[in-house]
DNA sequence: TTGACATATCAAGATTTATTGATATATCTA
DNA sequence: TAGATATATCAATAAATCTTGATATGTCAA
């Protein structure tokens, strides 16, 4: 079904608006084999601490990872879930027809 | 193949920024069934003439839309290939094993 | 031609997002 | 306990994005 609510609107911006970043991007990738804590992220990526904690964060916003504490560690992990949804949404932004079909006539007035 | 390389990393937020928008995801909605002029676009979505014209540069910069123009009328509709590219994108991002697994012991020192 | 129309682009300001350095909060270890 | 460590949050700034109104460009029709 297309997407037909602004409430489902809102959601699919919300998603692709956290993928968008190409740092949240690389740590997505590195959490592609599973869990792991901040400070791996944080040597593998190369970032500063308080800015790998801010893409964390906007990925947590989204649904797009959860984490666990676990003593002064935090672990993250990809939501499963979360990027069934984007497939989904993707699937219904799909063109459906073949091209310059679908067209009502001639345009405007 | 899960994403290498850098440049493969920036089309991907490319693609992602561009559909990261409500404005744009409406757009690419209505040319879901096929090309669509600029003035349908506009009396659908009651945005702005130069805003819907701004967001669908941003739209055709990523390659989710091409225009062509006929008269004084352009008309655009969303291109294929990128939604599959978007697609093969979503796909390497997903998680590939098990919540928990693919750790490599403890972490930090 | 001239004027109306469809669209793109531009400049300015508003809003959002990202980066950095500093500080706060827990938790561990000596 | 005191200090070290892991992480989150905050404040300030920088950078990117969006909106609006104005202007430019090309096309059509009278």
């Amino acid at each position: 079904m297309p997407i037909q609510t602004v409430h489902d609107t809102a959601r699919a911006a919300e998603i692709f608006q956290a993928l968008s970043d190409e740092t949240r991007l690389e740590i997505i990738a590195m959490l592609e084999s599973g869990e792991r804590c901040v400070c791996e992220l944080q040597d593998s990526l190369g970032a500063a601490q308080s800015r790998l904690s801010f893409h964390l964060r906007v990925l947590k916003d989204a649904g797009i990872v959860s984490d666990r504490r676990e003593g002064r560690w935090s672990y993250y992990e990809l939501n499963r879930e979360t990027f069934d949804d984007a497939e989904a949404i993707l699937k219904d932004l799909r063109p459906r027809r073949q091209r310059n079909e679908g067209r009502s006539g001639e345009c405007c007035n």
